[in-house]
DNA sequence: CTGATATACTTAGGACCCTAAGTAAATAGG
DNA sequence: CCTATTTACTTAGGGTCCTAAGTATATCAG
């Protein structure tokens, strides 16, 4: 059990990330996949859910239920353009960009939590590694 | 968004580990959730649901589940023990201690492609970082 | 010995993500 | 032009994991 366990160790990461932001996350009726969607529309608003999929690196049909989700609880409104009437273009409202100042600090806690009395040199091979990885597991499809 | 990435690169190697595996363990009518069962149970048969829990780091329902999809599958029995009605022993058949042969090479063979080029050296760096990750966060309860 | 507590498993229900297959709109080729 | 392909979204269904609450057994205390 020498490589294998790494596999493992990501997997038990993962988790412990989730359930640690969960909580926080859920006061403010924000669940954890809508996290994911509001990061990345507080970059760049008024994507369609095509490339809100690819950014946040999941399959269509999760964006799609994740969406409706947020759309319901009325952090976004999904929109159609005359010139395009196949995409939807998805925008931010008042309320899901009002919580980028809750939120953001909350997430910023659990990652200082989480890298607590760790070497920054260490943390940022760690990175590396990481991103080796996808990029080595991407290429085979 | 400095620290903050490492939490999403952990989230998307998951991700990617878990595709990459996924096809192999399929051709064998294993899923992903069985997996982590049957790694157990080849180190150390007859564990209760309880200590398979424990040792998979799930809650008690997540296995239940698991445990009573891979009975039917004839990989593993449960049991009762006259001296303890409450536990329940969870045996390997000769079905499921036979998939150890097909299914452990196949899991080494993700392990290469993903670590491939990636010296030990940062490999051994990234496996501490996130053992302490899980140390950090699993202290506050 | 008997009531309170702890333990092990189960049920119910929800969140997230996936694959496969369907629909509708846009685009490209003959 | 009009058919064929591609693109964007949707539906259906399944796997994994969770929390909360329920049941049955075991154990501890008075």
């Amino acid at each position: 059990m020498p490589d294998d366990r790494i596999a493992h160790l990501v997997k038990d990461v993962t988790r412990a990330l989730v359930r640690a932001l969960h909580a926080g996350l859920a006061e403010h009726s924000v669940s954890f996949g809508h996290w994911t969607y509001l990061r990345i529309l507080w970059e760049r608003d008024g994507l369609t859910q095509r490339e809100l999929s690819d950014e946040a690196g999941v399959m269509e049909p999760s964006t799609v239920t994740a969406i409706r989700s947020m759309e319901q609880l009325g952090y976004v409104t999904r929109a159609q353009l005359p010139e395009n009437r196949k995409n939807i273009y998805v925008h931010l409202t008042a309320k899901g960009r009002a919580l980028k100042a809750k939120l953001v600090p909350l997430a910023e806690e659990v990652n200082h939590i989480a890298l607590a009395g760790i070497p920054v040199r260490e943390v940022n091979i760690t990175r590396e590694v990481l991103m080796a990885m996808i990029e080595n597991l991407a290429g085979r499809d």
